[in-house]
DNA sequence: TCCGTGACTGACG
DNA sequence: GCGTCAGCCACGG
């Protein structure tokens, strides 16, 4: 059995390119639709690159938090993956 | 086992 | 529309 952390990993490796998911979806997919505080814990502490979190966003389409760095670098690697933004700067969601 | 921490979320005022 | 509060959960010490 893979813990809740190997789940998250798997799930958001999993995110086709061009394509995002929120913590809350996350946390669902891999059991707990309340753990997406866990889920960001998680995501903060992991260190893997094969990780593509920057796919990960909030379930109000703000990009929260990449690695402690605000937004941005997040957001644009995002828009060249072909995400859809809104004029307002929030991920549109599926 | 208990406690602190945090890349979240929804409800209120 | 924005700031604050409280609930939620997994992890490490």
């Amino acid at each position: 059995m893979k813990s809740f952390n190997q789940k998250v990993i798997d799930i958001v490796t999993t995110i086709p390119r061009g394509k995002v998911m929120t913590y809350g979806q996350v946390a669902a997919r891999a059991g707990n639709a309340r753990a997406s505080r866990a889920v960001g814990t998680i995501m903060a502490k992991n260190t893997d690159i094969s990780v593509p979190c920057h796919r990960v966003v909030r379930s109000d389409g703000g990009v929260g938090m990449y690695n402690g760095l605000r937004g941005t670098s997040k957001q644009v690697l995002l828009k060249k993956e072909g995400v859809q933004f809104t004029k307002r700067g929030t991920v549109a969601l599926q």
